[in-house]
DNA sequence: CAGTCTGTTTACGCAGCGTTACCCAGCGTG
DNA sequence: CACGCTGGGTAACGCTGCGTAAACAGACTG
């Protein structure tokens, strides 16, 4: 009963944190140093191991044969990697550090072993499979609902989420992504999107620090959900007009 | 040995069928025919079941408080729903039937229980999640960097591959859904899908059936490939004179 | 049969965003 | 110091794709 409600009156960090030490004291466990550039693991390699990321963090990058590439998801301490190379036996992306920080892998089927013992181990993985599918739906949504600048804002509230979650300060963020890399992750140009944080700037809802255009203040995170409220404004009130007719 | 690598040598609709046994031998399970527009489960109901779909097909339409909603998902025969509970307690989104089809349901923990007695049943399940997570990146990557007909045409390949996947015949397809829908579903207008659709058949890459504009001819799908390839052309170009400098 | 409703197609004007271009600042290097 | 390189900001221009509107086809109903 308590296993299946494992999220109850638990903050995200608590659960960042258990899963963890949890981690940590079942299994064989690789730690390892990345830095920025370096790449965890690369799209074709044969999958064996899962990661989790202990702190800094991490960029996924999508490949087409074609040569397009596109960055797919971005990762914080607690969040798990290499989930999409369990159902193919290779890793489907590349997964480059965009920042120092610590790696822990570790064997996929010495995690299974791991979680006959141990039930717990089970449902943190499944959880963390759960929420990314989740995340990745609501990148989905974003990317065809809203227009550019929401898209930015909606971009630095999740930042300032992931942040929170995990104790950090959400008032100060460094980006440690460039404007292509911003604008690659959504669907845009690196034009846009420095225009984009222009108008959030001019408008208020956010600030840059003195030096250097890649330190942001955010005054307050409900002033970005309030602007992407605004420019989804006409959208929810034809679709509630959709629904009146 | 063997349980690490399932899928080498399988096909894939030897695998859905595979999984569909395995299921209905391991467990209790609840089946239950869907008319198009019920809805499987809707966002914010308590999470306890999973759910395979034995036929027909279902859409997974995610919500946002501020009344936007959006299509995030396209499933089949062999596909499990359910998985965004997980992480949560309760669903994120509604999945809605668009056609008639038969449903299998059964409880998260009843699962869990099996799989300690068959490891196999774990197999499946853990596959599944990752291949969901794959295809949510692949949509992600389609959204972000192709144009809107190339979008369509993607669309419509991965239709017929699903549609492949399962023995079905892929030259003659019957889209179950409205052009609104799969306008909503790839991000874009109702108009410019079926714009799309005009210029993907005036160029020969598909063929409209005398009867109706929903029945579609896909002659070979290696067209939809090459149209894809023709579009984002450029781009490839720019990418690999980015690789050269 | 007319009437209505839903779904689709197409035309046209406009706007959002991509494209291109050029600007500056910071930093490392010869 | 000049020089090149990288990351960032901004403006002009043009195309893609959206919004609006009108016309049409098929299904259903009275």
């Amino acid at each position: 009963m308590s296993t299946a409600t494992p999220q109850s009156a638990q903050t995200n960090g608590q659960r960042i944190a258990a899963c963890l030490d949890l981690l940590r004291d079942a299994l064989p466990i690789q730690r390892r140093v990345v830095h920025a550039g370096d790449a965890l693991y690369q799209a074709g390699e044969r999958f064996t191991n899962l990661h989790v990321l202990n702190s800094g963090m991490v960029k996924i990058v999508n490949l087409s044969p074609d040569g397009r590439e596109q960055v797919v998801g971005l990762h914080f301490r607690g969040d798990w990697l290499g989930f999409d190379g369990i159902a193919t036996g290779s890793y489907g992306c590349d997964a480059i550090a965009m920042d120092t920080g610590e790696v822990w892998t570790f064997r996929y089927d010495a995690l299974l072993e791991a979680c006959t013992a141990q039930p717990a181990l089970l449902s943190v993985l499944h959880e963390a499979m759960s929420r990314e599918i989740g995340r990745d739906r609501d990148s989905m949504m974003s990317l065809c609902t809203l227009p550019a600048d929401a898209r930015v804002a909606d971009f630095l509230r999740n930042w300032a989420e992931a942040l929170s979650d995990r104790g950090l300060r959400t008032d100060q963020i460094t980006l440690r992504m460039t404007r292509a890399e911003i604008g690659n992750y959504l669907g845009m140009t690196l034009e846009t999107v420095s225009r984009a944080l222009s108008r959030l700037a001019r408008t208020d809802v956010i600030r840059f620090a003195e030096k250097g255009r890649r330190e942001i203040q955010i005054p307050q995170v409900e002033a970005l959900s309030e602007f992407i409220q605004r420019c989804v404004a006409p959208a929810a009130a034809s679709s509630s007009a959709a629904v009146m007719h």
